[in-house]
RNA sequence: GCGCCUGUAGCUCAGCUGGAUAGAGCAACGGACUUCUAAUCCGUAGGUCGCCCGUUCGAAUCGGGCCAGGCGUGCCA
């Protein structure tokens, strides 16, 4: 059992025999229990405010409601101390004996450390990338490639069953202009004067893909009519650049279970179907020759198109037939990853969500700001089109993809993100990532030794952790077993960061203990006394699991050596 | 104009969904390796939490109003 799900069965009794003890009618609902991790660790291991809360409602003082819950309280074989503090705190002390059960739990279960039954096998989809596949990919699509990525794996861990999806445009105006500028640079590279059009995609890789035409086909498109090569040449780049994508995406240790087509959405009838529905819904209109949602009905500031008076549809169609798709698919819930340049779309999508008859809390759209990129200090403007950009790529060779993962993690989605490629680079061997993954092949080194002198490093759960002592030993072993609560938090927040911010804290107590081993040999972790050594071994690799663990769920190795 | 996001140390950012004395890394300065990895550790210095009101036992956190920056505000995607 975790910590906070005993102090919860402590607390809640006697917070209801308090309530019914005392004179005041007190109605109403037990206000939930929360249990906060002090900063100073004078204030125990948890502390409780519920007399706080309660104390308005009764209008009894805080410290006297405390008072009068800590005389409730049964006694418990896990609390070696409760005691009321400051304004009205209820401050638990766990004994010793608890946290080194906690540390054998981490033994037990190995791999499966930190996860819980938050969701309780519901269904979740993510859908993130989602780029257009009419260039490759830039540093802003790695901060949702690697935030959706990870949130899967915090997601998984925590009791859901996730399916990550890649929406693919594959249809519509910008992919004719792709093929268009595959046509140019075709004619361009078969010597024919061409002047390129400035809203069309510049890149070089536009010349790759011109490129591979003519080893395929010579200049046999040189002749043809437009509308016969375009489609032809947007096919080949799409396929191209995709292939590019996935490759990129494998070396960000990024992958997809359902790569999700437009192009087949709209093919099987899905968008005709579904704006029939809405329509017999009544919740589309025709006016200037326009079909229009009613989006203003269900909270949305305007009405939006959704077949245009030249009867294409808009991308909003699409969009409208694939969220139906995906709760038709039965997923409990489903998160979409947008760049926050998107973040006017969420109200429509909602609104059509409501409209198609879903409840809207089922999606949750996740908007993660825009990376901007500094390069020598100067800002990199970011336009596919006009080629200006630093590709995912780029920036997975020099900097490399455990530390670009780092990098972007650990800022909070939602704030800006500034990226400073020639710091990352610079910094490389002072990067955080490297400071966690430092610990790790530390910890590995250690095992490794211990092993050399003959102790059974599998056999560790078998030592006696009521050898551990030292201050630094006990505080290591509770901020371990905090891992469970922190993945819970991070998954009910949808927030990997959490995760890093985890292991930042336990990787520097970590080294601070390691590092007084040096200073006074009684402290190491390898001593004359076998036992105390054995016991030392064991939080060893109970840290050395956890931050393993914390690693794989943000998709970033944890090196034996380094 | 309206909407969303952001504003915390010189710089980049945390701050556990309202708690007790606001933190970390980098940069600066001064120290620590004969030992299980110095990619580490210890110390010094650095703050009007953008500003003003409000809510309450208690606000960086919640609400309102300003100020500043970013993004959005298409019958584009």
């Amino acid at each position: 059992m975790r910590a906070k799900e005993i102090l919860n069965d402590i607390l809640f009794p006697a917070l209801k025999k308090a309530a019914t003890k005392l004179s005041v009618p007190f109605v109403g609902p037990l206000p939930p229990l929360a249990f906060e991790i002090p900063k100073n660790e004078e204030h125990g291991d948890y502390a409780s405010n519920i007399a706080l809360i309660m104390a308005s409602k009764l209008k009894r003082p805080p410290r006297e409601v405390a008072k009068l819950i800590l005389d409730s309280m049964d006694d418990s074989s896990f609390i070696k101390e409760v005691t009321i503090a400051g304004p009205g705190f209820i401050n638990f002390l766990l004994k010793e004996s608890f946290w080194f059960d906690q540390l054998k739990r981490v033994h037990n279960q190995g791999a499966d450390f930190g996860k819980i039954d938050l969701g309780k096998g519901a269904n979740v989809q993510i859908e993130f990338v989602s780029a257009n596949p009419t260039g490759p990919l830039h540093i802003g699509h790695g901060r949702g490639a690697a935030l959706g990525d990870s949130l899967a794996s915090i997601l998984s861990f925590a009791g859901f069953r996730v399916t990550k999806e890649y929406y693919l445009n594959d249809v519509g105006n910008q992919m004719m202009t792709l093929g268009r500028s595959v046509l140019y640079r075709y004619k361009e590279l078969l010597q024919l004067p061409v002047e390129f059009p400035d809203n069309h995609y510049r890149g070089d890789y536009i010349y790759d893909v011109a490129r591979e035409a003519i080893s395929r086909w010579n200049d046999k498109y040189l002749d043809c009519d437009e509308h016969e090569v375009i489609p032809v040449f947007s096919q080949l780049a799409q396929e191209m650049i995709l292939a590019g994508i996935k490759h990129d995406l494998d070396d960000f240790s990024v992958n997809f279970d359902t790569w999700f087509s437009e192009k087949k959405l709209i093919e099987a009838g899905e968008v005709e179907k579904t704006i029939a529905e809405l329509k017999k819904k009544n919740f589309l209109y025709e006016q200037d020759g326009a079909l229009w949602f009613a989006a203003t009905k269900f909270d949305d500031e305007k009405d939006r198109v959704v077949v245009r008076s030249n009867g294409q549809k808009t991308y909003f169609a699409s969009d409208i037939a694939y969220h139906k798709n995906k709760f038709s698919r039965n997923f409990d819930q489903v998160i979409n990853i947008w760049g926050a340049d998107h973040h006017g779309y969420v109200p429509r999508v909602k609104a059509m969500v409501k409209a198609l008859g879903y409840e809207p809390e089922r999606l949750r759209v996740l908007l993660v700001q825009l990376v901007s990129l500094l390069r020598e200090g100067k800002l990199v403007s970011m336009s596919t089109r006009q080629a200006e950009f630093v590709t995912l790529r780029e920036v997975l060779d020099e900097v490399g993809s455990d530390a670009t993962r780092y990098i972007l993690l650990t800022r909070r989605p939602d704030a800006p993100l500034e990226f400073d490629l020639e710091l990352a680079k610079k910094q490389s061997d002072e990067n955080p990532v490297y400071y966690i993954q430092y610990a790790h092949a530390r910890l590995c080194s250690i095992l490794r030794i211990a092993q050399e002198r003959g102790f059974d490093i599998n056999r560790l759960n078998h030592a006696d952790p009521g050898l551990l002592t030292m201050p630094e030993e006990i505080s290591l072993i509770k901020k371990i077993s905090h891992f469970p609560d922190v993945v819970e938090g991070s998954a009910v927040s949808l927030e990997p960061h959490r995760i890093t911010i985890f292991l930042q804290d336990v990787v520097s107590t970590f080294h601070r203990y390691y590092h007084s081993g040096k200073l006074v040999d009684e402290k190491r972790v390898l001593t004359e006394n076998e036992d105390l050594s054995r016991a030392r071994l064991c939080l060893v690799e109970g840290l050395r699991l956890t931050i393993k663990n914390a690693l794989t769920l943000l998709g970033v190795s944890a090196p034996e050596r380094m």
